[in-house]
DNA sequence: CGTTGAACCTGTTTGC
DNA sequence: TGCAAACAGGTTCAAC
């Protein structure tokens, strides 16, 4: 479920309850849900919280003590969520892992993973480098342009499946490619290197916009989403195709919305998009 | 190398 | 109402 605004949204979460913390008790229910790593997890009990980042859709909980530095990083997948216990208690079935603090605004956080498409990962500096290497490209909120039309030139499949190639672009998936290109004015199935310099002009202002609004309405929940504090996301009242099928197109263009069922959805105007 | 499709899981919704 | 099939926000690996 979550792409990169919801990510975002975890990561300011925990950030701000967390940050400084301490990490008193680690437990790992299943420990097939530890991608890489397994056998570091007690190095992290008694170490601080340092920092929270996003990358991509995952999200990277920096902790120290005297003798360096590791790194835990939950990969949400599907329908992953990390979760203060106090803000939403009921989730103890499918909670793989807890993660107990103490000198934070909250005492204790849940990775919650029903379908089980998420890991978690614990690193060291080094692995963390060559784990972000291998599968995050530009950020989407923090390239530049040019470093976005270059990348766009190189590839030669449909412009939905780059914008969704988390080596290429680390952050979008399907609900936001769907607004994205919507709002763009693009088919989903349009080549990427083949879209003029002003097309591609206007979908990098519309990632960008997308996005930001996204992570202002706090992500969109459609079906499981729900913030550390137990909060929905807001922003799938403002989607403007995404789960739309058969409605009028919101541009008043006439057209009707339609879906493209081949790998994942795609919902999109006939009219509007080229 | 680049692109496509199936597989990985569980829970919920849809359709007969 | 009951049951089976389809579908869901993602990533990875094999096959073409």
């Amino acid at each position: 479920m979550p792409e990169l605004p919801e990510a975002e949204v975890v990561t300011r979460q925990v950030r701000g309850a967390l940050l400084g913390a301490m990490l008193e008790a680690l437990w790992i229910g299943r420990p097939d849900i530890i991608r890489q790593g397994l056998s570091t997890s007690a190095w992290y009990v008694g170490s601080r919280l340092q920092a929270v980042e996003r990358r991509g859709k995952s999200v990277v909980l920096r902790f120290g003590k005297d003798r360096g530095v590791r790194y835990i990083v939950a990969e949400l997948g599907m329908t992953g969520l990390l979760l203060f216990a106090s803000a939403a208690p009921s989730y103890d079935k499918h909670t793989h892992v807890r993660l107990a603090f103490t000198g934070g605004g909250e005492s204790l956080l849940r990775y919650w993973n029903p379908r089980r498409f998420g890991r978690m990962s614990f690193l060291d500096e080094e692995e963390l480098a060559a784990y972000t290497a291998r599968r995050f490209g530009l950020d989407p909120l923090r390239m530049t342009w040019e470093a976005f039309r270059l990348l766009l030139r190189s590839c030669r499949g449909r412009i939905k499946t780059f914008l969704m190639h988390q080596q290429d672009l680390a952050g979008i998936g399907n609900i936001y490619a769907n607004e994205i290109l919507y709002r763009a004015g693009i088919h989903p199935a349009r080549r990427a290197d083949r879209l003029s310099d002003a097309r591609a002009r206007a979908l990098y202002g519309q990632i960008q916009a997308v996005l930001n609004e996204a992570i202002e309405y706090g992500g969109s929940s459609i079906r499981d989403f729900l913030a550390p504090n137990g909060a929905c996301g807001r922003f799938a009242s403002r989607h403007l195709v995404y789960n739309h099928a058969q409605e009028p197109c919101p541009s008043g263009c006439g057209g009707r919305i339609r879906i493209i069922r081949r790998e994942r959805a795609s919902f999109y105007c006939p009219r509007c998009q080229r």
